[in-house]
DNA sequence: CTGAAAGCGCTTACAG
DNA sequence: CTGAAAGCGCTTACAG
């Protein structure tokens, strides 16, 4: 490799200190009264030779190296590939970098990632925390390491997070089922137990309470394969022949229910109702089009990264709870001919 | 913070030096001839105290840092977010971390991108080229930092490149078409240079010219939005009336196809056949379901982490110009009734 | 206004 | 078999 620049190359060739030229280039020169001569002479010649300070030098002494670890439950996903997208890009704006992590809503990896990241020395995290993780967000608390959670957080931790109204879009997407005269509504919901599935069932079971019949529940393992998932709903359906709606409590399980659907040659729309939680491409072409709740994914990126960074830069003092709304978009699978 | 321990905690504490205790991490005890007794107490105490190296320090002498660079077009494509996932589970599989980045085709960042990578000291490079990035791979040719294209490569750059025989996929897509009666085919594709696409036109064009009739060729702008896109493959398909079997030369430009054909009302299977390149769960959740030109994932970044990890460890002489195969997956958009 | 020097926590050539 | 010490490239308290 080619011998690379360090700040004593540049110190000799300008014949000032190292001292002088660490100052420049980290923003302190006015502070320091270095001579606006001498500065713009450091930064010319730190533009020409393309010089870029050594990463673990700085990070040996100052203990910061600008990236943020950011924990999701799957890369592969739309919802989350999105977001990780749109939080790498401000992150990018604001001179981060992001470190991705894929947790599979396995405790173990998860606790595996964090202390991965932790050892990366990142300054900050971002996660989709799973139940069994609340004494390593403890311990972060305790030693000063910013986090904020998303999508879901834990009871019983006082942390900031970034959610969407899982309550208020599952009732909302009921009640949109029961009031088109789907009267049977059903949930198809996994067996994990974070806060927003949990919520998620909540606003069904207020919704079917206040205006429908009684629930029903079809509850489908998280680590299921995509066929097995497909099969499981199938099961459910045949089980349940009143059921002429359904709220799928996530995009993965409205996708693999749109196939078991199809298999049971079921005509959507007439003759059951769908609505799925959280928007993506598939529900917008598909046919009929799907209805859907969306999440409000830009907001919650920005969200994300702007608590985060006040967070990291000690701005913070109270606790950021941020609940955003999410929005119904009515399509052709909750309209009968 | 609390107080991190460092190696000298660990030798004190052992009443031993620190290079002993170095020698002992990095598994040189052996070949050091410290007393297996030593050793074992070293290991325990590391074990018990949970002491993990400063990787700051570590890294300023010896330049390594365990990270994978992983540059793509966009991390919230399917395609790519999918093989992404894999590349992770390789790389920590053998103690790797990956930071992504999207580059979006731009030349600009992607060169931005890449110097940042190199500023962090990332260990190899996973990349997606775009054209214009030439200079710099060479360079890192020259500086010795080992690099892996995958789903195109660059004329003219001699590198390790894992890539599906998009000639191929193209080739069997179309004639496809053609062999079941589809005898106006075209191809909806980018207006970009990258070799992927060239191929897969020529691919197409080669079909054509054997089995069909005459080429139709609808560019879709790179950088178009969703509606644009929609839009203009309408437009396309308006202004050619005597179409009746389309080849996509990208999943997304499928999707969006199947948006533009939905909106004209055509039947698919029946009055137009299509194909998509590039497999994803909406070609099969999508009715009727969508033929599509399967690419190995779970192959190709096997392959790519495989060939940069041996790249790293200095083994590999000779050139690896790994071409997988796609292969034809047959539905119904394909089938008249 | 500017510089000499300590020190961050490692690895490793050298000495014994 | 083991250790004292140099040095990686920075930042910054201190001195002038």
């Amino acid at each position: 490799m080619a011998k690379k620049l360090s700040i004593k190359d540049i110190a000799k060739e300008l014949n000032v200190s190292i001292t002088t030229v660490s100052f420049v280039l980290n923003g302190r020169a006015k502070e320091k009264r270095i001579s606006e001569e001498l500065t713009q002479k450091v930064l010319d010649l730190v533009k020409q030779t393309d010089y870029k300070p050594n990463i673990f030098a700085r990070g040996l002494r100052t203990g910061k190296t600008k990236t943020i670890g950011l924990i999701v439950e799957n890369i592969a996903n739309h919802f989350f590939a999105t977001i990780a997208r749109l939080i790498e890009e401000y992150a990018y704006s604001k001179g981060y970098k992001i470190i991705y992590c894929s947790t599979d809503n396995d405790v173990q990896k998860t606790r595996e990632l964090i202390g991965m990241l932790k050892e990366r020395n990142v300054d900050g995290l971002i996660i989709t925390p799973s139940a069994g993780i609340e004494d390593l967000l403890t311990g972060m608390q305790e030693s000063n390491l910013p986090f904020v959670l998303f999508d879901r957080h834990l009871p019983g931790i006082k942390a900031d997070y970034v959610v969407v109204d899982s309550f208020k879009g599952a009732y909302l997407a009921t009640a949109h089922l029961l009031e088109k005269g789907y009267n049977k509504v059903a949930i198809i919901t996994t067996d994990s137990k974070q806060s927003q599935m949990a919520d998620r069932l909540n606003g069904y079971k207020s919704a079917v309470k206040e205006l429908g019949d009684k629930n029903l529940i079809g509850r489908i393992n998280f680590s299921s394969s995509p066929a097995e998932a497909v099969m499981a709903i199938k099961t459910f359906l045949e089980a349940h022949p009143e059921v002429n709606g359904i709220f799928f409590a996530t995009n993965y399980l409205a996708a693999y229910g749109l196939e078991a659907i199809t298999n049971l040659n079921f005509s959507i729309g007439d003759k059951i109702g769908i609505v799925a939680f959280d928007d993506e491409q598939l529900f917008r072409i598909y046919r009929p089009t799907i209805t859907a709740v969306s999440q409000p994914i830009d907001a919650m990126a920005k969200k994300v990264i702007e608590i985060l960074l006040s967070r990291m830069e000690n701005k913070t003092k109270t606790l950021d709870e941020i609940v955003l709304q999410p929005e119904l978009v009515e399509r052709m699978s909750t309209k009968r001919k």
